[in-house]
DNA sequence: CGATATCTTGATTATGCTCAACGACAGTGG
DNA sequence: CCACTGTCGTTGAGCATAATCAAGATATCG
């Protein structure tokens, strides 16, 4: 019955910031008590959780809006170890859909499930709470992008980011290949491009011996360079834990 | 020496949303005690202040990094009752400057001062997160305007988001004219235009009867139509308390 | 009042969009 | 095992929106 600590990715992704005490580690498990399975490529029907929020166990999956009959916003790719719905949290009705990328087994707890966390662990409310505004700075540093970069660039900065994420989401050693299970019309409804901008982009980088990408992986072949080409900051590796409470 | 509760602009925000107890106004007055002020349209030199938040007590400022010599990515506009700063809460050095519109009066404290609030009241805490993540929303929706529409839509619901905001954040009784002290190169900046686009975005709009724009303000002729027009959704109108901690 | 910042308007250019057709590939069922 | 289907990616032609460059008009500040 006892879950171990190293299958939790949220609980590894925090360790990765903080120590954890054992009462914050029972806090975090308590969240992951349920599971939910979805298969790839479905549209999830939440309409059974209206006021839950959830923990990513394992897959890939998007939040999304409709514009018009043929476009729409893609707001966030979901990671093993995200909190979905977070960002909502202050919303009385859902405002994105979600679709899963892969197979994605999700783990329900009630929004009032916070207050615990609140109530209990003013440290670990300071590390959810700096998490929740790192996820600002890596908006502001897409819409950045979204509003003055080239298609190249703009597809080079979305696949770095994706990339550092993973880095601290999973168990991922840092490669230069990476998984990138999203279509490029996915790819281009996040960025603010079309599929054919998309696949223009990255055949363009590719020319230039920047990246390859060919079936669902990406490589990086220079990262340095492509960091500096795109001023990529990388804003997860290290984040300030120093004014957090001790306790 | 007693503070008129009334004179602070983030009491006045945070009761909009929920009942504040003596104690949880005692912990939002610490972080007023002190003052600074700066004169208008001037970049703020905050290298005295490398950790701390603050509260805009008066005035409007934004923030902006620069892209190269001529462009730069206006990030958030503030106002009154804003606190500044929460994005970077989790960076460890500063990742976006700061200019004064007007001129600005600032309540500078510690990072650390938001350990307290943690600490001693979780209801504030649930508070401010929500606050945080409605940012997030709001963020998310300008990134879906930068990405699908066309330059006058993206001013139209700019501006409607300021008018919104004003709305919560100062005694604004919503009125159809309001202040609009941004220069077309500043709005330019924020939602990813030029100066040049944006007067003949304004132009346009005037032109088709929806708003006028006049010495630093705005006036919404039909806000009805203009909302259905841009999808505009007001986030900060309604938030959603249920799952509040109780005491 | 003069100096500067801001706004307006026009001509030209460039990037990405739309529309469209084709090829590669995976999954399905006969 | 193979034809069938639908999704996904590639490539090309023409078009549209906003960028750039530039000059003149207006407003604002000291």
């Amino acid at each position: 019955m006892a879950i171990n600590f190293a299958d939790s990715c949220l609980i590894n992704r925090m360790r990765y910031y903080i120590e954890l005490s054992p009462d914050d580690e029972s806090l975090l498990m308590e969240l992951e008590k349920d599971e939910v399975s979805f298969r790839s490529r479905r549209r999830l029907n939440l309409s059974n959780y209206p006021t839950h929020l959830f923990i990513v166990k394992s897959g890939w999956l998007y939040s999304y809006t409709d514009l018009d009959e043929k476009r729409r916003q893609v707001l966030r790719i979901h990671y093993p170890g995200d909190v979905v719905g977070l960002t909502e949290i202050a919303m009385q009705e859902p405002f994105s859909e979600m679709r899963t990328v892969s197979d994605v087994v999700l783990c329900p707890f009630p929004k009032s499930r916070m207050d615990e966390i609140f109530i209990q662990s003013p440290r670990l409310t300071a590390l959810i709470f700096s998490l929740g505004m790192l996820d600002q700075v890596v908006l502001l540093d897409r819409l950045k992008m979204m509003n003055r970069a080239h298609a190249a660039n703009r597809v080079a900065h979305f696949f770095l980011e994706i990339k550092a994420r993973l880095k601290v989401h999973t168990a991922d050693p840092g490669n230069a290949t990476f998984d990138m299970p999203l279509t490029q019309e996915v790819i281009g409804d996040a960025i603010g491009l079309t599929n054919v901008s998309i696949s223009n982009a990255i055949r363009r980088l590719e020319a230039d011996n920047l990246l390859s990408s060919e079936r669902k992986t990406v490589t990086i072949h220079d990262e340095e360079k492509l960091k500096a080409m795109v001023d990529f900051q990388d804003r997860h590796f290290k984040i300030d834990t120093s004014w957090f409470p001790h306790k």
